[in-house]
DNA sequence: ACGCAATTTCCTGCTT
DNA sequence: TAAGCAGGAAATTGCG
């Protein structure tokens, strides 16, 4: 069965092609979205005052016009443009959003531009070299159009190495374990960088980040946190859903999955009780407490 | 090609 | 009555 109500678009009106399995009908396309109710209002709410697009609402942008809101110029990004583009570096490299200081790009894209790669270094320690490459691209490239959870890069560009040809001083290095730079080596492409530097990146998370990081990740981040998770009990791990159709979907956009919905996320949440990630919360609805096999969401894990 | 982990999808029944 | 919870079952996906 699939009804739409009035005013509900589905994602083929959308133009989206579908997702997953299914076994209706028209299954495939059995996810709609009111964008003028329940979950446009949730993720626009606390985003909209700051989105320079206010016809493109920042967290449904993937939905609504296959076009990550980051078209521009990096020179004119909002400093909302600057940590949206954050965010989909990071979650290029499959890396832990929480190992970059939002706070320290608290700026906009006229000043981010602006930064050297030692304040790259400076600002997101061993990330520093990506992002500085990163958005050295951009401008060189004027304008890059970014799909959903993705930017869409020129082919030579290969991500999966710490040292492209871009020019970085001369003598310093990057070091993945120790902390951004360690005294120089001749050749900062050599092989045995190249291998601890896909380490850090690669090794825990092959599929990317898992839904509890990411979940934590946006209790970390307040600046990304919009309302969207509250903690109820930082000391025992204790946290709320605010908007848990709206995480679903930022959930959903970071998988390419445009049918993501709370009633699925909240299943792979349950799965995590046996594996002791999360506990139970009894009686309290959207409540969830961290595990003992959950990690980095202390304080003074920090 | 295969096995596996981590979901994703769908479902029924129950609770708030 | 709607929304959320619990958990079984099967499918999917990406990786090694």
């Amino acid at each position: 069965m699939c009804h739409l109500s009035p005013g509900e678009i589905s994602f083929r009106d959308l133009g989206l092609k579908p997702l997953g399995h299914g076994t209706s009908e028209c299954s495939s396309y059995n996810m709609s979205v009111t964008p003028s109710t329940t979950l446009d209002s949730q993720l626009t709410t606390t985003w909209s005052t700051t989105n320079s697009y206010p016809d493109v609402p920042m967290v449904m942008s993937g939905y609504t016009s296959r076009l990550w809101p980051c078209d521009s110029q990096p020179q004119f990004w909002s400093k909302y443009q600057v940590w949206e583009w954050l965010q989909q570096v990071m979650d290029m490299h499959q890396m832990d959003v929480s190992s970059v200081p939002f706070q320290n790009f608290d700026m906009d894209g006229h000043q981010l531009c602006s930064l050297s790669y030692q304040d790259f270094l400076r600002a997101a320690g061993s990330v520093g070299p990506i992002l500085f490459h990163s958005i050295t691209e951009l401008k060189w490239s004027g304008q890059y159009h970014v799909e959903i959870g993705q930017l869409e890069l020129k082919p030579e560009l290969d991500f999966s190495c710490p040292f492209p040809d871009v020019s970085y001083p001369p003598g310093e290095i990057y070091d993945p374990l120790n902390h951004p730079l360690t005294p120089a080596s001749p050749n900062p492409s050599s092989p045995d960088i190249k291998r601890s530097f896909s380490c850090q990146v690669k090794k825990h998370n092959p599929r990317g980040t898992h839904l509890w990081e990411f979940i934590r990740d946006i209790l970390l981040n307040p600046e990304r946190n919009p309302g969207l998770i509250k903690w109820e009990d930082r000391t025992e791990g204790v946290f709320r859903f605010l908007k848990s159709e709206a995480v679903a979907q930022l959930w959903g956009k970071k998988k390419n999955n445009s049918s993501m919905t709370y009633e699925k996320l909240s299943r792979a949440m349950r799965y995590y009780y046996k594996r002791e990630i999360l506990e139970r919360v009894d009686g309290r609805r959207l409540v969830y407490k961290f595990g003992r096999n959950a990690r980095g969401w202390r304080e003074s894990d920090k």
